[in-house]
DNA sequence: CTACTATGCAACAAATTGTTCCATAGGAGG
DNA sequence: CCTCCTATGGAACAATTTGTTGCATAGTAG
């Protein structure tokens, strides 16, 4: 028994033109008007889908807050291990629909319980694949123990947010090789000193 | 000819009302009616003061949206000073309502072009103290001119705004302790060798 | 061809947003 | 204290937005 089509139609057209309302204009102005004026769909129906403007909201949110989920890689050596997921929230931050929510979900978060979660959950992933590939570096003697994981993965991560939704600046490769470059060395520098 | 103190009354009580409700419940709550119903101040009044929503909500954003001033010490070591500048930054972020606002802030500078005017503007001041400390060490001899500055401050500032806007966790002494020993060793470590 | 169901449309109710007018109360200056 | 000026409150109002409902139509599944 699959789905009657026009549920599915309807579903994504008026989620395209809400994620692009979003986008462009800000949560402010994603309501059931909006978007049947965008897309031709009438308001009922409109509200057949989605009964409130909270309920239209979240969906197109959900439909590209889904941050990007990058594959780890651990098999060294360490820069280049970083440089990979570095490379990817990069790409992600600078090119993806995501990247361009990103800060409306910032915002969501500070006042939505709901929203907080999915962004702490998120980090939580992201800083697991970090830690992953600083556990690899140790486990092969590129570093040692005794270096400042914790503060190492903050500062690596913390940086691309930082000029994302902050500075307004895009980042390209040659600013993520310097980056790398300083975070390799204070790898280097704590390690076994 | 001072101004008529009715005026200033109603301003600041029903700007604090609308201050708490952009901190509590978002920009999207700040409204005519939701302010008279907190303040008892008739809705006719507050047309009067702000003909419409947009202009609210600026002046709500406005009142906790400056940014704080921080006094600039260069008096050395490297290490005091940041830990000065980082200070307060950390304060701010914590317990103002200026903290508590940044992420609206960076919601609406992502689609709102004044709004990334204002937070630009205010990053580049904040920049330009780090950098006037840093300067500072390097004419001291305490570091030499070969540290790679920029990044340095990057770091240096990205990370309390991440914990704040992102990670949503509060920062104490204790962090900022471990944060300035990584930034010196980084610059230490990087300087002249 | 026959049910079934999603859509569009129009009419509607309700809430919100913005405007206007007037009486009143509070402040400034003599 | 008296007078002029102005800000406020309140009510009535229009306009817009938000949400609801009923029905005809068109697309879908069997």
């Amino acid at each position: 028994m699959k789905e009657d089509p026009r549920l599915i139609a309807t579903r994504q057209t008026a989620l395209d033109a809400a994620q692009k309302i979003l986008m462009d204009e800000g949560v402010l102005h994603v309501t059931h008007g909006a978007v049947s004026k965008a897309t031709g769909i009438s308001r009922s129906t409109l509200y057949r889908h989605w009964p409130d403007a909270r309920c239209l909201r979240d969906a197109a949110f959900r439909r590209i807050a889904t941050p990007p989920n990058i594959p780890p890689k651990t098999d060294g050596p360490l820069r280049s291990d970083l440089r990979w997921l570095l490379g990817v929230l990069m790409g992600a931050l600078n090119d993806t629909p995501w990247g361009q929510i990103a800060p409306q979900v910032v915002a969501a978060a500070s006042t939505d319980a709901e929203a907080r979660l999915v962004i702490t959950e998120f980090m939580k992933d992201r800083f697991a694949s970090v830690e992953a590939v600083f556990a690899a570096a140790i486990d092969r003697g590129e570093i040692t123990a005794d270096v400042p994981v914790d503060q190492l993965i903050e500062l690596a991560v913390a940086a691309p947010y930082f000029r994302k939704l902050i500075r307004h600046e895009a980042m390209d490769e040659d600013w993520l090789d310097r980056h790398l470059d300083l975070l390799c060395s204070i790898a280097k520098t704590n390690s076994g000193q």
